[in-house]
DNA sequence: CTAATATAATTGATGTATCAAATATTGATG
DNA sequence: CATCAATATTTGATACATCAATTATATTAG
């Protein structure tokens, strides 16, 4: 892959390889998957959401949203509930169990990005930060 | 996400979003997967591999090699045959169909990926892939 | 030579994503 | 009010990855 290839194709293949690896680590590491975890933390930040929104702020499928929830909802880390002025929608909320295990999560996955981003400066966290923010923009326009 | 986090915590973040983003338009763009297609520029490289040498170069299961050899071989884009020396192995090679398509397939990928990295300067992107680099050697050591 | 071990490939179970179709409920229109 | 359209969720089919177990073959040690 390194050689015949232009140094974009390089770097697309890198980025693909390198989210493979983090992914794995992620779950290794904190004991849930990053989409997981997302949309647990999406839920921490309020009281209820429909999934409606939830699946609108995570930008995942309908499908996942309601089968992470199912397997959220077994472990008894979240409730749901239909919403009563509209029937058609289901309200979700975390319980305190769930509420009490993020924090867990959320420390882990600080530790593990630390390591991953071990010996960036602040400037050059910046840097990618705008070399993702340019990339996602470029994307949008495909 | 975006809120509470930390720099890195972000980052993170938008490396899978972004991610997930690529691989959907990646195969709307170019009609294969990055990983289909990065097998077959493997055995565009080559006359023939074993399956083993396939899944060591590729970093990748075992099983998912032998599911995309059985889909490629169905269309007729590659075939396998035993190591008369030691039938163990199984030997890969393209087709001619196989190595004619894999040429358009990789001029797609080509725009894509410059329709993607559109607007960074040579330096720009030695910068980004030497980010890369270092973040991949530091995940090595997770 | 035969039993134990190692290697390569395959298969089955599972996880997570997608799309498309089905279901349930609500809202709007004739 | 009856029907039709819109909305939210669920389910089924498919894709692609993993791990663990199985199969086939080769190698090695006794």
């Amino acid at each position: 892959m390194t050689n015949s290839c232009s140094k974009e194709a390089v770097i697309l293949y890198k980025l693909h390889f390198l989210n493979k690896e983090i992914s794995s680590k992620f779950e290794g590491c904190t004991g849930v998957s990053q989409s997981r975890l997302e949309l647990l933390h999406h839920l921490y930040q309020v009281d209820e959401v429909s999934q409606k929104a939830l699946q609108q702020v995570m930008n995942i499928d309908n499908a996942a949203i309601t089968r992470h929830l199912k397997q959220l909802e077994a472990k008894e880390m979240i409730v749901r509930r239909k919403k009563p002025s509209d029937n058609r929608i289901t309200l979700v909320s975390l319980t305190d169990e769930g509420r009490q295990k993020i924090s867990s999560y959320q420390e882990e996955k600080q530790r593990f990005v630390t390591s991953i981003l071990k010996g960036f400066d602040e400037k050059e966290l910046d840097v990618l930060l705008d070399i993702l923010n340019r990339i996602k923009n470029n994307i949008k326009e495909v």
